[in-house]
DNA sequence: GGTCAGGTCCTAT
DNA sequence: ATAGGACCTGAC
């Protein structure tokens, strides 16, 4: 067990911004996160009220000091002030002043470069409900079962972990291995061959060279190299930047971001104004939307987005 | 029952 | 280079 107190961070707001699937709720004030093939479950005291605010939250860790100071730390990108992020924030901007309060406890997780990888190939032309489900599966079936047991001693009146069970991210070799069939009932649709693909260039030692090739490129040079991938276009390869390899700068451009810029911006995003760091701002931006109505955002109605014919 | 979801691929101009 | 349609699937 491990406490703390952290400033912009919650993390049910974090479990809710879409850069991550794998963080879900058990109990009251209670979230697992798992990424990769670590472990954690936090509670967070009083977030919705002090949580994000000057002073901080008050947030337990059912790690040791040790692995939250070697992976946790980092994972939730600890080391940056997003208070000075936000102080960026055009003053006379309405909808990103709002965004900003709205999502206060937001930041930009470093997640794991493969993992994330496959995480926004399943993302494409999906939903989040969808996404996570198609995750949890792929883990299950391919990941190993994770020992949780010296994290539920640490909350014991909650018993969190009753009948859940955790499995770490799968290997590119494990996915790989049981090719397009292994990958059938995971709710993939066709997405399925993308991530078939993308296990085989990634497995063995030619496939840690690739991934450490992005891991060392710009911006620039790992966006186009993720963009000759099959299955890769320039969104979900922004993606991959912001999230897998902490290319704050990456300002992915979605359905949603799509409407907010047409909404809100229909003379131009100030992108000049935060450069560099786009991304976060971003992700402001995004969660923000998820709130409103859908009148609200400027989202197309009633026309289809296709004119799909029935053969037979 | 059609639309939509953190889009991309393929084909035709 | 750019535009338009097809595409798995399930929640609404």
């Amino acid at each position: 067990m491990y406490q703390t107190i952290l400033k912009d961070f919650d993390i049910r707001m974090l479990m809710d911004s879409g850069q991550v699937f794998r963080i879900a709720p058990c109990g009251e004030d209670c979230y697992t996160v798992t990424a990769g093939d670590h472990f954690v479950c936090l509670r967070c005291a009083g977030h919705q009220d002090a949580g994000c605010g000057k002073d901080g939250a008050f947030v337990e860790f059912s790690c040791t000091e040790e692995e939250f100071l070697s992976f946790w730390h980092n994972y939730f990108d600890l080391s940056l002030d997003y208070g000075a992020i936000k102080e960026t924030v055009d003053p006379e901007d309405a909808f990103l002043q709002a965004a900003v309060a709205y999502g206060s406890g937001i930041r930009i997780l470093r997640q794991d470069l493969w993992e994330t990888i496959i995480s926004f190939l399943i993302s494409q032309n999906n939903n989040i409900t969808r996404i996570r489900r198609s995750i949890e599966a792929l883990c299950a079936k391919f990941g190993e079962k994770l020992d949780t047991d010296g994290h539920s001693l640490s909350f014991p009146e909650d018993r969190p972990f009753t009948g859940a069970s955790f499995y770490s991210f799968p290997t590119p070799e494990a996915i790989a291995a049981g090719g397009l069939d292994g990958l059938q009932e995971l709710g993939l649709g066709y997405r399925d061959k993308y991530i078939l693909a993308m296990a085989k260039r990634c497995s063995g030692a030619p496939g840690q060279e690739f991934l450490a090739s992005l891991e060392q490129a710009d911006y620039d040079g790992a966006q186009a190299i993720l963009m000759g991938e099959f299955g890769i276009g320039r969104k979900v390869a922004d993606c991959i930047c912001l999230y897998g390899l902490h290319h704050i700068g990456a300002f992915p451009v979605d359905t949603h971001v799509k409407q907010i810029l047409a909404s809100f911006y229909p003379d131009g995003f100030p992108f000049r104004r935060y450069e560099g760091f786009a991304g976060i701002i971003q992700q402001y931006m995004f969660y923000y939307k998820l709130s409103l109505p859908a009148s609200a955002a400027g989202k197309k109605t009633g026309k289809p987005k296709n004119a799909k014919k029935k053969a037979g």
